[in-house]
DNA sequence: AATTGACTTTGACCCAGATCAAGCGCGGCA
DNA sequence: TGCCGCGCTTGATCTGGGTCAAAGTCAATT
C-alpha cells in the first residue's frame, strides 16, 4: 500500500476533532475535553475491526490504512457495501450494535471515539453534526452509484467501473489534470472485488486478463496496476463522464 | 394509492420546519420567518420532478406521494436509486444541481424550500442538520441493505425482499404484531420494479407470475397484493431476520 | 360494441457469468 | 533445495435471467 496519510489527514494527533473525518473547523481549545474520551486502535491486514451484530460503544474514524464494510446472508453470500479510506467515518451516532462487518484490508489505525460522550459532544457542537452529514451525503452518492454498477453494469464495465474508483482517488496524489499513465497498487484481494461488485472471483479474473490482453491496464504482477489512457478506461466502465463516486 | 398521510406527516400547513422530514423538534415561533422561503408543488403521476443535471435551487420534503431516483447510463440503461415516500427529504444543501432524475409515480404534494435560505437557516439551527443527518443515515442503511440485493439476490428473491420492503412499510398502517394476511396496492409499474432490482421487467412478471403459483403472494388485477403468510415471504427473500430496510 | 394503447403475461431461445475442476506462481519455511 | 499453501488463472460446462416475439387484459375513448 501507499503511505496513507497521503490521501487522508495529515495527522490525527494535531486536533483530534479537527480531525477531518470530524470536523475540519473546530477549535483547538476543544482538545483537552477530548483527551478522556479519544483513543487509537490498530488492526493488521486482515482483522475483523468487528461483526455485524456486536455491540459497538464507540465511533470513530480512519486514521491510515484501508476497511470494508460487508453484509452477509445465512447461506454465506457476501456484498460489501462500503470502502473506508483515510478520513472516512465509521459508526452511527445513535445505534448500539455494528450494523455491518468491518474489516481491515490492509494495516489499520483507527481514532475512536466513546459513544456516549461523543454524542453529547455532537449536541453541543453544532459543526459536527453538519460536518457528519457532508460525509455521509456523500457517501450516500457513493453508495447511489454503487447501486447502478451492481445492478446495470456488465462483468467488464464492473471492473473497470471499480479501477476507476480507485485510480480517481489515487490520482489525487499525482498532479490534477496529468497526462502520463496512473499508476497504484491494488488494495483488493479478487475476492475482495468479487465481493465489491456482486461477482464471482473467476469473472474477475477473466475480466482482468481481458482488460490487460485488450491493453485497458497493465499488470505487473497480481496488484501493481498501470493504466495508460485514463479516459479509455473511464469508456470502459461505461460512464464516460466520471469514474463513479467514492465514499 | 393508499391515503399517503396516514405514513406520512399529519401535515405540513401546521408547521413547515416542524414538518417531521426536517425537525422533530423546532419551536412554533420560527414559521413566519419561513412563510417566505417555503413552498408547495404538485405533480400527477408520471411526471417529472426535476432531471439530473439540471440546476436545483430549492430542497424539499414528500408530503404525500411518492417519488422515484433514478440514474441513468448513455446508453438508456436504468438503475432507481431511491425510493421517496411521505417525510422523504429531496436535494443536497450545498448542491446546485439535480444528481438523480426525480420522478413522481404517484400524484405528489412536496414542501419546498428555497435553498440558500434554508442553508442558512440550518447554520443558525443545529438541530436540523442534527435531524437531516439522521434522515440520511437511514437512507444509507437502506442503499446498503439495497446493494446486497442488487448484488448477491436471485430474481426471486429480489421480488420477495422488494414486496417485504413496501408490505413492512404498509405494515405500519396496521396494528403492529397483527397476525392476519398484509394487504396493499404495488405503487409501481413492472417497469419501475425492474429497475428497482436490476432486472427485466419480463423476469419481474414471471417471478410475480410464480410466487403466486407457489402460494407466496395473491394478485389481484395487476396492483393489489395480498400476502397471506409474511414470514413465509421473508424467508423467500432471503433475510428471515427481516424484511430489508426502506429509505 | 368496437378500437386503441398502455401495461402485462407467456413462450422460445440464447448468452454472460456461475459453477466445477485443474493447474500455476511465488513467498515462507524446514 | 524442495515442498507447502494461498492467491490467482484458466478451461469446460451449465443455467438463470436476458432477448425477441406474440398474445392477453383492461380501462379509456369513439
Amino acid at each position: 500500500m501507499k503511505d496513507p496519510k497521503a490521501t487522508g489527514p495529515q495527522s490525527c494527533e494535531d486536533c483530534p476533532i479537527r480531525h477531518r473525518a470530524v470536523c475540519a473547523r473546530c477549535e483547538t481549545d476543544e482538545l483537552e475535553k477530548l483527551e478522556d474520551i479519544k483513543y487509537y486502535r490498530t488492526f493488521e491486514a486482515g482483522q475483523t475491526v468487528i461483526w455485524a451484530g456486536d455491540p459497538m460503544d464507540f465511533v470513530g474514524s480512519v486514521v491510515s490504512g484501508i476497511a470494508t464494510l460487508t453484509q452477509t446472508m445465512e447461506d454465506g453470500r457476501r456484498q460489501m457495501v462500503g470502502l473506508l479510506l483515510p478520513s472516512d467515518f465509521v459508526g452511527r451516532p445513535g445505534r448500539d450494535g455494528a450494523a455491518y462487518d468491518v474489516v481491515a484490508t490492509t494495516d489499520l489505525v483507527m481514532c475512536c471515539f466513546r459513544k456516549k460522550p461523543f454524542e453529547k459532544m455532537m449536541m453541543e457542537t453544532p459543526h459536527i453534526a453538519q460536518r457528519l452529514l457532508e460525509m455521509t451525503l456523500d457517501e450516500l452518492d457513493a453508495a447511489r452509484e454503487w447501486m447502478l454498477i451492481l445492478g446495470r453494469k456488465t462483468a467488464r464495465e464492473k471492473i473497470a467501473s471499480l479501477l476507476s474508483i480507485i485510480a480517481r482517488r489515487d490520482a489525487t496524489l499525482q498532479l490534477a489534470g496529468m497526462r502520463g499513465p496512473l499508476v497504484f497498487d491494488l488494495p483488493l484481494t479478487r475476492e475482495a472485488m468479487s465481493d465489491y461488485l456482486g461477482l464471482t472471483l473467476e469473472t474477475v479474473s477473466r475480466q482482468m486478463s481481458a482488460l490487460k490482453r485488450d491493453g485497458v491496464i497493465e499488470l505487473e504482477g497480481k496488484r501493481h496496476v498501470t493504466i495508460p489512457d485514463l479516459p479509455r478506461l473511464l469508456e470502459e466502465a461505461g460512464d464516460d463522464a466520471d469514474g463513479g463516486m467514492m465514499a
